[in-house]
DNA sequence: TTGACAAGTGGAGCGTGCTCCACTTATAGT
DNA sequence: ACTATAAGTGGAGCACGCTCCACTTGTCAA
């Protein structure tokens, strides 16, 4: 890749971050992003092949911070299981409140989840909420212990998160506690 | 209401069926159907105040009847409480595995969802597998039921279901089988 | 039957996401 | 230093979803 090339990807991250967080996430067009970076809307279509891809790649970010501290969270930790897992999940929830606009959009694009899905980010998600649900969830075998995880991750997405909180009128911490209650077997 | 604005939009729906039916849900744009109903785009966005919108009240009629369906099964099997529920696990999934697209359009519409989940047709999707899990979920409060029927919903959404199938390989009956072993308590 | 007007219509036109391709430029071999 | 050319650029223009409002029409009281 040329080195020109490389900057106007980076400098197109920065500049979409900044007017993500500065206004709400619809109200950023491309034309907008293009401008503010100074390059060609071809240029940003070259780098991120649509709007919600280039939300992904913004929340990269985010999530690899998430999915580190709660790594090391659980390298440094010592309570018990349980506690582990409904720190974790409530860590999850938090991040997630932070970062709802980008994530709903990423969750609404049709073709985008397949590249979150694929990534190896998603699977080091999967692997953390894993070793959380291991200890609690019974005898199970891994296969049946990551769909668990998945489910958890899917249970969380930003539809079903809103109608519990927006609908059914329930709190984070009461959402936490019926995920608990579901996964909790040991 | 006038008559013939009755008609028109009877008009519409049938025509949007029709032609989602056709072709792809993507592929028919809110112009062609106008064109096919023989009215205005106006006329259209009136009725149906956007496309997923419209896809919703196409997808209304095939959830009715499934959940029609689906009480009669009820009130007429003597099985047992878990083979009730797997069968109306796998039904679900029958269905929604001839309407993905139709649904999979509804899911990623931003605002779409709202008006689903308030929609009586969704709670009487969530009265029916709350009366398959009832006896399956051990002693819970009726909050923690609707929870779980809203997990079992939200697990099956186009996006997750397509992952467990697609990169996670697995076929429909295992993601069944995963999902009844997370939820049988009794 | 006839007017008055609420109710309904339709399509020009807007802003969007995105594609396409004629053009420009960094780079590596001479 | 000088090309040759692969690599990269940018914006005109497309199709789309959707809004807006000048116009038409069904309805009903007189």
């Amino acid at each position: 890749m040329r080195k020109d090339a490389q900057q106007n990807r980076d400098k197109i991250l920065a500049t979409a971050a900044k007017l993500f967080h500065d206004q709400s996430v619809a109200a950023v067009s491309m034309k907008d992003i293009a401008a503010a970076a100074k390059i060609g809307i071809g240029t940003l279509y070259r780098n991120y092949p649509n709007k919600s891809e280039l939300c992904l790649a913004v929340s990269f970010n985010f999530i690899h911070q998430f999915v580190t501290d709660g790594q090391v969270y659980l390298s440094e930790t010592t309570v018990s299981p349980i506690e582990q897992f409904q720190h974790v999940l409530q860590r999850y929830l938090d991040f997630r409140e932070q970062r709802l606009q980008l994530l709903a959009f990423i969750e609404s694009g049709p073709t985008v989840m397949a590249t979150y899905y694929q990534s190896e980010l998603y699977q080091q998600l999967v692997v953390l909420f894993m070793q959380v649900l291991a200890p609690i969830s019974g005898e199970i075998e891994t296969g049946e212990l990551e769909f668990r995880a998945d489910m958890v991750i899917a249970m969380l997405k930003s539809n079903s998160y809103a109608y519990q909180r927006q609908q059914q009128g329930l709190s984070p911490q009461q959402i936490a506690e019926n995920i608990s209650n579901l996964m909790i077997r040991a």
